[in-house]
DNA sequence: AACTATTTATAAGA
DNA sequence: TTCTTATAAATAGTT
């Protein structure tokens, strides 16, 4: 979707790889509430973005919280 | 997206909402892996189905696993 | 499980 | 960097 085709792999640029990431990781947890709404269903998503560390959560339902073992 | 424009919310039809939800789950999921790879950044989903308690997990990087607290 | 008309997400651009 | 827009991609209803 958008101007062009992309291909999936890393983006090298890191000015365009942070819009991205900002752009794609609201999509991304936009559809997975919507799948939680429409189909009755609980979703989770945990975004670690490589830099900043920075993570977010989303949760429906009694998916409260995450534990990740690394 | 679709031949209609649909309003967010749960789907009452049993067997509509099945086929949504195996729909949805796998946009979810490619979109997820999408995400991780275009900007490096580790994605995890977890996806609980209400009827048959069936439950997906997708996970890059060092998120490797999901405890959930009920 | 395929198809396709449309809606939605988003890659570039302003 | 927020807003716009052309276009790719996802998907709702159909077969």
């Amino acid at each position: 979707m958008g101007r062009d085709k992309i291909v999936i792999r890393r983006i090298d640029n890191s000015t365009s790889r942070q819009v991205t990431f900002s752009k794609r990781r609201s999509g991304l947890l936009k559809k997975g509430k919507e799948l939680a709404i429409l189909c009755d269903a609980e979703v989770g998503v945990i975004i670690f973005s490589s830099t900043g560390k920075l993570h977010e959560l989303s949760n429906t339902g009694s998916v409260t919280s995450f534990r990740f073992i690394c």
